[in-house]
DNA sequence: CTCCTGACTA
DNA sequence: TAGTCCGGAG
């Protein structure tokens, strides 16, 4: 029984096992009480399911996803429904969950899983890396979550949660390197129990191992965690983006997709029209230049169309 | 303003 | 390895 963090007193590798043991207790203990909730989550997910979710998890909140889920899998209830969508449909269906492309790749690889796989999605990392937009996390969680492997799941949130646990962190925003952080992974998954082990880890991450404001004195690790109450709060590196009158180009190019999602289903609007609802006037050679790259990646991406100097959604 | 169960490309 | 892609809630 532990009473403090071994860490804090002998730099340990992570190989401890009376620690982790400790650990997993904790985590499972906290975990059958206090689960959050969830569409995609129940004891024998649909591989089609987990698929969707989990694409639609990458890098959006959990909230948004619970109400998009059944909406799109209402639209598309199959890998063979999914497959035969058209572009327009998808971005359609896809309306305010963001980064649209990955809504191309999931029905791009929904098309590979029935021309390639016989309709049944893979079981093994390496075939799961090979589809569109199926990275490392997504596959390992597709592992994890449908086919129970006992894989190591790495998203953001666990990274942060198995770097503050395994060794002191100075501030909150600093993580362990890779090098560090899978091997711990890859030992601490509970034999039998990846599924559930690591949609409690992902709990732990989002209700009190948090980015900035760690709740550390709620945390059911705080005993057993080497940075509990300890990090200092710091500012991550700041990012900046292309800008185009004071506003992101992303900003841009979202109100350009739903604009276009708002059309006559097939209907074009010219380009002038559309970069007048856009732009207050006047536009100068460099706003017609700017959103002409703009229209040129919505291309590139396979999202939007143009013909005639008009432009739609990509049928 | 920041944050969120990443993947892809150059 | 760095940049890009996105939007809503806090």
């Amino acid at each position: 029984m532990y009473t403090q963090n071994p860490n804090k007193l002998h730099n340990a590798d992570g190989n401890d096992t009376s620690w982790k043991r400790a650990v997993r207790r904790s985590v499972r203990t906290w975990y059958s009480r206090n689960a959050r909730t969830f569409l995609w989550r129940s004891k024998n997910p649909d591989p089609y399911i987990v698929l969707v979710s989990e694409t639609m998890l990458q890098q959006t909140q959990t909230s948004r996803v619970q109400g998009k889920l059944p909406e799109f899998l209402a639209l598309f209830p199959s890998f063979d429904a999914l497959a035969s969508a058209s572009n327009a449909a998808i971005i359609r269906a896809w309306q305010g969950m963001g980064y649209n492309s990955r809504a191309l790749r999931l029905r791009d690889c929904a098309s590979a899983v029935v021309r390639q796989h016989n309709g049944c999605l893979p079981d093994d990392y390496v075939t799961l890396r090979s589809l569109p937009g199926v990275g490392d996390y997504t596959a390992n969680a597709i592992l994890a979550f449908a086919y129970h492997k006992n894989v190591a799941v790495i998203d953001v949130n666990i990274k942060r949660v198995y770097s503050r646990l395994l060794r002191p962190m100075a501030t909150t925003h600093e993580v362990l390197a890779e090098g560090v952080l899978r091997p711990f992974a890859e030992t601490v998954v509970p034999q039998g129990g990846s599924s559930t082990w690591h949609q409690a880890i992902m709990d732990i991450g989002a209700l009190f191992c948090t980015a900035r404001k760690p709740k550390c004195n709620d945390c059911p690790l705080q005993k057993l965690c080497a940075s509990a109450g300890s990090m200092a709060e710091a500012q991550p590196p700041r990012k900046t983006e292309p800008m185009h009158r004071l506003e992101p180009n992303r900003i841009w190019r979202g109100r350009t997709v739903e604009l276009l999602r708002n059309l006559p289903h097939g209907m074009a609007i010219p380009v002038r029209e559309l970069m007048n609802r856009l732009l207050t006037a006047p536009h100068t050679t460099d706003d017609e230049h700017w959103f002409a790259a703009l229209l040129g990646g919505l291309q590139r991406d396979g999202i939007a169309e143009e013909a005639d100097d008009a432009v739609r959604l990509k049928e």
